[in-house]
DNA sequence: GTGCGGATGAACT
DNA sequence: GTTCATCCGCACT
């Protein structure tokens, strides 16, 4: 039941963190429901020097002022205008590292996941994607810059973890634009949890 | 002020 | 495999 603190997020190296977060508890609390769930799934982005990231050649704007924050914050934003994004800031202040969380397995509240997803029954893609869990987490904007020692949305150490053998590496999704960067196996997920997003092709 | 395109997902053929 | 929904961040005028 230990949130994670907040010298865990303050960790330099994004790639530690993105392998570490696997087997973690991420919950949300929005209007009083709680959902939570077992992160199976990250990419790291490396701040100023990784040319996928938001905040690459030190951006800074209104947007990507939250990845310079203190590590320990939520980043959320709106992809392709439909989709709401949920990462999380690591590193100390002035460094806009952060892990994307990709994967989640449902653990708790379920019957809420499936209502604000618009299922009847359970599928593992419920929460396969970054879209389909911040969906099915009730994430959205409102929760960008919140604190993950707060009581809306945290993540915590329960015991769970996974041996390296079944940890996988690979590139990143939809990055093609990054270059040189695309192909840095910072992908990390559960190798077989039915719960990781689809590409699967470098299993 | 304008225009382009994206750290996606779902519904198609 | 392909298409398209849908909107704002961001660069540039």
């Amino acid at each position: 039941m230990a949130k994670l603190s907040y010298s865990y997020y303050q960790n330099i190296d994004v790639n530690a963190v993105a392998v570490d977060l696997l087997g973690k508890y991420l919950f949300t609390s929005i209007d009083g429901t709680v959902t939570g769930g077992i992160i199976v799934e990250t990419e790291a982005y490396k701040g100023a020097e990784d040319k996928a990231s938001h905040a690459y050649a030190g951006r800074f704007t209104s947007r990507t002022q939250t990845m310079y924050e203190d590590g320990g914050l939520a980043y959320v934003y709106l992809c392709y205008g439909i989709h709401h994004l949920f990462n999380v800031v690591t590193g100390p202040k002035g460094i806009p590292h952060a892990v994307l969380i990709r994967g989640l397995e449902p653990v708790e509240g379920l019957e809420h996941m499936l209502s604000r997803r618009g299922m009847s029954i359970l599928k593992s893609n419920i929460t396969a994607g970054p879209g389909a869990l911040a969906k099915a987490m009730g994430i959205d904007k409102n929760l960008n810059s919140a604190d993950l020692q707060g009581d809306l949305i945290w993540v915590e150490d329960r015991g769970l973890g996974f041996k390296n053998e079944q940890i996988v590496a690979c590139p990143r999704v939809g990055v093609a634009y990054a270059e040189d960067h695309a192909l840095l196996p910072w992908r990390y997920f559960v190798k077989g949890n039915r719960f990781v997003s689809k590409p699967n092709k470098y299993i």
